[in-house]
DNA sequence: TAGATTGTTAATCGATTAACAATC
DNA sequence: TAGATTGTTAATCGATTAACAATC
């Protein structure tokens, strides 16, 4: 094994705690923090400092004992490790009421992605703007996927149209998938896709509370 | 350790896989199919027949070897299990872009949760109605959770917002929130939270696509 | 009967937590 | 110097995967 090949294992669980980090540092520089310890962005995050640690490693940015990590540097390594120093552009397809919040949504645009159109079969709806961006008639995605060389395709079609429309997606180049309906998308080995699920934070929450409802009443 | 008390282990990854079981379990119950292995499950949902096995101990059925699980006793253990199987109400506070998306989304009707209302601060949206639900002033929450024994809030309001309105919820007798700002809440302990970040998706989506890019290089 | 599938117990794997030396 | 904090290595914990006997 070569040393270019040998690289660090990076836990999936860490890199989902990243953002939260991001936004608190942001926050913090702001603020003109310079520097911030694990201990003190633990509190911040509700998460024990030892995490911290261990999930800030994959900005590679060195801390000074006694002091803490630069706050500057430490945005700026967790903003390159993700990819999002400079925006991605992305394609919306399914323009219902999820689709139309996503492309609204503050979050997604500060987090290194742009949406710059979106895109559904309802004639109703091609031709209207949605939070400043067109919506464009589906069967167009394709041909504008390769021109203007869009690799990521937010999917908030229903679950009927999922698997043909990924597809679309698909063999016109898009290389990643944010999957926001409830269908398993069987796709080639090289697209990534990441599936969102709200219900399943749902049955968490209602687990949860069952869970405490239990012990209360003990 | 009595009987009562040796309640099992419930692994939450399983229980964040509950909701896609349910959904295909649904739709072979409407194709009419009495009986589904856990093969044939786990295609589905893109998962291993074992991991669905383990999962489904949860449900607390038991299959018939070279049959497999009876399918509307399934759904009825599911949903049992997550106390789907009577809609429970709740609240919501912020009605901005992701707020009424979540107030029109089926997905949430057919998963136990019904939002009675919204709340907001903002009086320009206060009188209207979103999807069919009123928008009420976010001070009359306190009063209304009471009157109407609400135990659920869901919090989409914009971050420096969500503390306080959290604590408003609380106060007045919430005892589960559902967060989608990228607050961490600081609650009693008896107050279950249960926090929805789309960004840590998408940071999960971000590397992955550079990983990909990456082994495609080599 | 043979084969498919369940259900349980054991083995592996990975993530979290703890421990502690190094450092400013 | 003393104390706080980093950074690394080891220990624990939990989830996934594998193995296999029981069963229809």
């Amino acid at each position: 094994m070569t040393l270019e090949t040998m690289e660090k294992v990076v836990r999936m669980p860490s890199v989902k705690r990243l953002p939260g980090y991001l936004c608190i540092l942001k926050r913090f520089h702001i603020q003109g923090r310079e520097f911030v310890s694990t201990t003190h962005l633990a509190d911040e995050i509700g998460l024990g400092p030892i995490v911290v640690r261990k999930d800030l490693e994959i900005a590679g940015i060195t801390g000074k004992p006694k002091v803490g990590y630069p706050v500057s540097e430490l945005i700026e390594g967790i903003e390159n490790f993700l990819g999002w120093n400079n925006a991605t552009d992305a394609f919306l397809a399914g323009v219902g009421c999820l689709g139309s919040a996503l492309m609204g949504y503050q979050g997604i645009r500060n987090n290194g992605l742009n949406i710059v159109a979106g895109f559904d079969s309802d004639p109703a709806k091609t031709g209207t703007t949605v939070h400043g961006r067109q919506i464009l008639p589906l069967k167009k995605l394709p041909d504008l996927v390769k021109r203007m060389h869009v690799k990521i395709g937010i999917l908030t079609v229903p679950a009927e149209a999922a698997q043909s429309v990924a597809e679309m997606m698909i063999s016109a180049g898009i290389k990643g998938i944010w999957n926001f309906t409830n269908v398993d998308l069987k796709t080639d080995s090289d697209v990534v896709v990441q599936k969102e699920d709200l219900s399943s934070g749902l049955a968490a929450l209602s687990v949860k509370l069952k869970r405490a409802k239990g012990k209360q009443e003990e």
